[in-house]
RNA sequence: UGGGGCGUGGCCAAGCGGUAAGGCGCGGGACUUUGGAUCCCGUAUUCGGAGGUUCGAAUCCUCCCGCCCCAA
């Protein structure tokens, strides 16, 4: 339980149809070292979510709803799989997405590790995706939120049939309307949250003082696709591909970054249709069946969350790596977000992009 | 100190007598469980400076300042 409306109701109709529910909160950051933050301890710095306000909304809901609440402390498995590997992809010249890590690392696996000690049989979220038991393969099938604005497969791509197994997506099969209507007729005090947005963890506008706090980041040089030099940047985790604002420069046209190479830390710019590619590949693969197909697949590929998906050919390349060929050019192909496959409403698998 | 050109917001740049286009950048908002994109709004009482002509000038005239180019 986040705090946030999502997992209030999913808690509250799981509590409604019956089920012995527990509420769990996750403690990720040390709440008493935000206290103490000020301006002058400028290494302090944390987001939007999951703050103690949040952790007492949970409570409330909780109090509400009728069930026990309890925050479990995953301070350390946060930093662990979130935050550092966020950095490590920044400094690295790649564009990290935390909230996959988060569900696949921290949601279904330590939070389920310890529902297990609460004796849970499986742990639900908030999040607007489905599971469903294929009794004819004998396995899960990871679906798409009813609601297709909020859909939020393409976070949960990770996920292997083991844990498939053990989540719960009470408010998949509602759309975001019907969701509200649930809390406040449940009377929940969250009912009219705001959405949560932006990277939990780092505070709106932060983030490359984030990174650049915790990795040394040298300056470099920004050119355009001739090799000409147009400026100079403060570290390359200041750069995603297709990123517009932010670069200072003055050319006329719209300049975006084509190319990022951290190694000599130095940042390419160009025209928007420089940024056209028909083909991809992905490392880290998981298939949701668990089985790797045998020759291509035609698939709908999602670049990156709000995507709109582009028909493309899948090819596996090897146990954890596939091609994506494009039926047409997509825009800002970046290293280090997710594509995930779907076929429909069922998500195939997905990977991180080379 | 011969000749020519130019100085308009942070950058580029229209306008060449009728009361400051546009693009880039920047700021804000919308959107949003990642980053980016996208969309909307905003962004020079003023045109290198000082005078003058005119009902009226960034636009014409004079002088000054500062750049650039070609000759010496």
């Amino acid at each position: 339980m986040s705090g946030g409306v999502d997992s209030s109701v999913a808690a509250g109709l799981l509590a409604r149809q019956g089920h012995d529910v527990i509420g769990l909160s996750m403690q990720l950051y040390d709440h008493s070292a935000r206290a103490e933050s000020t301006q002058s301890n400028r290494d302090v710095t944390f987001g939007s979510c999951c703050t103690l306000d949040d952790l007492r909304d949970a409570r409330r809901v909780a109090g509400a709803i009728g069930i026990p609440h309890y925050i479990v402390n995953f301070e350390r498995q946060f930093q662990e799989h979130v935050v550092s590997d966020f950095v490590r992809e920044y400094a690295a010249g790649r564009t990290p997405i935390p909230c996959v890590h988060c569900n696949g690392d921290l949601k279904f696996a330590s939070l389920v590790e310890r529902a297990q000690a609460f004796d849970a049989e499986a742990v639900a979220t908030g999040h607007y995706a489905q599971v469903e038991f294929d009794a004819a393969t004998r396995r899960y099938l990871l679906k798409r939120g009813a609601d297709a604005r909020k859909d939020q497969s393409y976070f949960l791509f990770t996920l292997s049939q083991a844990q498939l197994a053990r989540a719960r997506f009470p408010v998949g099969a509602l759309d975001k309307a019907a969701v509200r209507e649930e809390a406040r007729r449940l009377g929940l005090s969250v009912a009219e949250k705001h959405e949560s947005q932006e990277i939990c963890f780092v505070a709106s506008g932060e983030h490359s003082a984030f990174v650049g706090r915790r990795a040394e980041m040298p300056s470099g040089i920004i050119r355009d696709r001739e090799g000409r030099v147009l400026g100079r940047h403060d570290g390359v985790h200041r750069f995603t591909i297709g990123q517009r604002k932010g670069l200072g420069l003055a050319a006329g046209i719209p300049l975006y970054v084509v190319d990022i190479d951290a190694a000599s830390a130095s940042v390419t710019v160009g025209p928007k249709d420089a940024l056209d590619r028909d083909a991809l590949t992905a490392s880290g693969v998981n298939w949701i069946s668990g089985e790797i197909p045998a020759g291509p697949v035609r698939a709908s590929a999602r670049i990156r969350y709000r995507h709109r998906e582009a028909p493309a050919t899948v090819t596996a390349l090897d146990v954890d790596r596939a091609r994506v060929v494009f039926d047409e050019p997509q825009t800002a192909v970046t290293p280090g977000q997710a594509v995930v496959f779907y076929d429909g409403e069922v998500v195939l698998g997905g990977g991180w992009i080379d």
